[in-house]
RNA sequence: GAGCUCGUAGCUCAGUGGUAGAGCGUUCGGCUUACAUCCGAAAGGCCGGGGGUUCAAUCCCCUCCGGGCUCACCA
């Protein structure tokens, strides 16, 4: 045995063990409990970052279950992450001096299908390299066809239930990437504009956006506000920029006296609250902004022209006119970015499907609440239950090609729409010429919102020959008493599914609690009836060594796979649970990982010392009494036994620091410094129980310490012949 | 504007209603046949300010100051 641990050395030794003995393969066992996790399905286009490194709190909850005997099942998995991918892929196009526009829509989906698949699967290669001790085999991948099928079959069934519908409604549209957004992917920023006061009519008005007054139908003041109450009802008429013009003058309360002058200009079809104050008095929706951002006919001689370009020049040609009261020039107010590219986001009318988000909300809420779904920290158990509260309507339709598209079809003459997913029947549909297939996509949190129960019906349905759509239409209108009989494989395949579905965590950052979690749980009890997950358990975000977020322009990027190849994958693991809290952010330093490299080496050396104090030695040093060494030994063993209820209560509650806290303070300075320091020339000697109670306490230790730091462990215990295995 | 969260040793952070802890760093002494990626010892903190509850508060409550995060349709 070398002196010093050699991660490089040992990790490729032991990776290939784990994955010759299939350490993940979890198969369903009658005689014990399941337990499953299934991972957060990284992005298949991306790379392994600090921040999925956080899943080792994931092995470590596999690999605890799995010592307890339970069938722990970790399954894998891709997320085509149909925006991201898209966007990572048109800026690969533009380095070609290319654009989307230049393809059809098949060719740009099998040109980006072919540019993910060559990076699909370097991920997996990162996440062994960590230790993960996920099932491969069963991994899955969100447009496999078999996910596909749940995800339309879902669509299908919310449609029949009507919580699906189409509205024509103002999306947050970027207009660079040409797609709309949900309200939970906006960029709020907050920026100086600057404020103009317009005369409109008999008014001033305040307002940021003057290129938008060709879509005014309407002008509003508040109910109470006396200054203005004569003009309440009537029209007003004055000559514009781009011809006459004739607005309504309405009173509501969303009107702020306070704000300007009390007055505002009502452009229903490029404002949220235009929009609503329109529809409350039926002010006509004029679209003067275009999908392309610029503006459109209506706009008169503005057509065409940019919105900044145009705010600029309709702003000159008013104070030319006259028309501009004064401008306030540090006006401080928050825009709609687009997360990705930061363009500000255009509210447009656009028709989209949506779904009815409330009904789905209170049962998940309910999920939280009444206790049936635990979270950890409990914390977040509020949080959670806030974000439910608060959910608004789901857009779901993306217009990019990257993604599942959409399995509903449109009459070209009514308008009607109709939801099929039988392929024959969708060819009939085309071939008769009458109706066209929605060309949008579904929001990649659709399909990733049904993960937990999609990847097991995929695997199920895999294993037992059945389709996933059949599997899914048993769990949707769960009778169970009919399947439990029945010996067919379709009832086996559903019988597997609940052996491992409700999945026992949902471990993933808090930072995507509303965006997927809650998702997850409104899709989960609202399509199998059962939570998706027993448990959630959120951690933190991973900062670097001064508590910063990690980022490219910042330079503190701090690569995972360095560490490991430098300090070894259990230094790494150690160091990202260490000393930190639940749910906490966590700041990961090179000196931390060197802090907890010396630990492993520790924990390494122990062992050395186990199979050497056997060994013949001589001038072998003096030995004290053996009944003092023995009572030694009972205090060993009684603090050993202390500290394995301490683990195990900790391990149970799922504070993992907790747990690594107390095992690194024994191992080091109880069990080393203090223990083996006084028997060590006992067991020197020959004394055979001192050898015997020393050997055992550390077999113990590297049980309890094998969720976290793995590799070592293995090392340790394949350079023992004598020791049992400690990673089954 | 609202919510959440943090403020503890030089740095990064744990923690508990009852005399303060870890890792790294620092100082001193040790190359002791498991380990110098080590061993032994030490220095270093009115646990952000103020008030309250309590026999007792770093921990509970209020308030202020200072960070961070998230949410929010004020034109």
């Amino acid at each position: 045995m070398d002196k010093s641990y050699i991660p490089s050395y040992w990790e490729p030794i032991i990776r290939k063990k784990w994955e010759s003995e299939k350490l993940g393969a979890a198969e369903m066992r009658q005689d014990a409990e399941a337990f499953t996790v299934i991972l957060p399905p990284p992005n298949a286009n991306g790379n392994l970052h600090t921040g999925h490194a956080m899943y080792v709190y994931e092995d470590i909850m596999i690999r605890y279950a799995r010592q307890q005997g339970k069938v722990a099942l970790w399954l894998p998995g891709a997320d085509h992450a149909g925006f991201e991918t898209q966007y990572v892929y048109e800026k690969h196009l533009a380095k070609e001096g290319k654009s989307r526009f230049d393809f059809d829509r098949e060719t740009l989906y099998r040109n980006i299908e072919e540019f993910v698949a060559l990076k699909k699967g370097a991920i997996n290669e990162q996440f062994r390299a960590m230790g993960f001790s996920l099932d491969w085999a069963k991994e899955q991948y969100t447009l496999d066809p078999s996910i596909v099928a749940v995800v339309h079959q879902t669509f299908k069934k919310l449609y029949d239930d009507g919580l699906i519908y189409r509205s024509t409604r103002l999306v947050n549209y970027c207009t660079k990437d040409g797609t709309s957004f949900s309200d939970l992917e906006i960029e709020h920023v907050e920026r100086e504009d600057k404020l103009y006061y317009i005369k409109y009519g008999p008014f001033v008005l305040a307002t940021t956006r003057p290129e938008t007054k060709f879509g005014d139908t309407g002008v509003a003041v508040h109910p109470n506000d006396k200054r203005y109450a004569q003009w309440v009802g009537k029209e007003i008429t004055f000559e514009g920029l781009a011809g006459p013009v004739q607005l309504k003058v309405v009173a509501d309360t969303a009107v702020d006296p306070a704000f300007g002058t009390g007055v505002v200009k009502i452009t229903p079809a490029h404002d949220m609250t235009d929009w609503e104050i329109g529809k409350r008095h039926n002010l006509p929706a004029k679209q003067v902004i275009g999908f392309d951002g610029k503006l459109t006919k209506l706009a008169g001689p503005y057509a065409g022209m940019r919105v900044k370009a145009a705010r600029e020049k309709v702003v000159a040609d008013m104070q030319a006119r006259g028309l501009i009261d004064h401008i306030d020039d540090h006006y401080v107010h928050t825009v709609n970015t687009c997360y990705k590219c930061g363009n500000v986001l255009e509210p447009l009318p656009l028709p989209q499907w949506y779904i009815s988000v409330k009904p789905l909300a209170t049962r998940a809420k309910k999920l939280i609440t009444s206790g049936e779904v635990q979270v950890h920290p409990k914390r977040f158990k509020r949080i959670l239950t806030r974000i439910l509260d608060d959910f608004i309507d789901w857009n779901i339709s993306r217009q990019i090609v990257w993604g599942i598209r959409i399995p509903a079809f449109q009459n070209i003459n009514t308008g009607e729409w109709c939801v099929e997913l039988d392929s024959v029947k969708q060819e009939k549909l085309i071939a008769s010429g009458m109706w066209k297939q929605d060309e949008d996509t579904f929001d990649t949190w659709f399909s990733s919102g049904q993960w937990p129960f999609a990847t097991l019906m995929s695997v199920a349905s895999a294993k037992y020959e059945v389709s996933s759509a059949q599997l899914y239409a048993i769990i949707a209108n769960t009778n169970e008493a009919q399947h439990e009989e029945n010996n067919s494989a379709l009832s086996q395949a559903y019988k597997f599914f609940n052996y491992f579905y409700p999945t026992t965590v949902m471990e993933t950052g808090y930072d995507i609690a509303r965006a997927w979690v809650a998702r997850m749980l409104m899709l989960g009890v609202y399509v199998t009836s059962k939570p998706p997950f027993k448990h959630i358990y959120l951690h933190g975000m991973v900062r670097d060594g001064k508590g910063q977020k990690m980022s490219k322009s910042k330079g503190n990027v701090i690569d995972p796979l360095k560490l490991t190849s430098q300090y070894g994958t259990d230094a790494l693991r150690l160091a990202l649970i260490f000393g930190t809290a639940a749910g906490a952010d966590v700041n990961i330093s090179p000196e931390k990982v060197v802090g907890m490299r010396n630990f492993v080496n520790k924990v390494w050396n122990i062992g050395r010392f186990i199979t050497l104090m056997t060994e013949p030695m001589e001038g072998a040093p003096l030995n004290q009494k053996p009944a003092d060494a023995h009572t030694l030994c009972a205090k060993m063993r009684k603090e050993l036994e202390k500290l394995s209820q301490t683990y195990t209560k900790h391990m149970d509650a799922f504070e993992y620091a907790h747990a690594l806290n107390a095992l690194y303070e024994f191992i080091w300075h109880r069990f080393a410094d203090v223990y083996i320091e006084k028997l060590k020339n006992d067991a020197r000697a020959g004394n055979t129980r001192v050898q015997q109670a020393l050997s055992e306490t550390y077999t113990t230790c590297i049980t309890m310490l094998a969720p976290f730091a793995p590799f070592v462990c293995e090392a340790v215990t394949q350079s023992f012949p004598s020791r049992k295995p400690t990673n089954q």
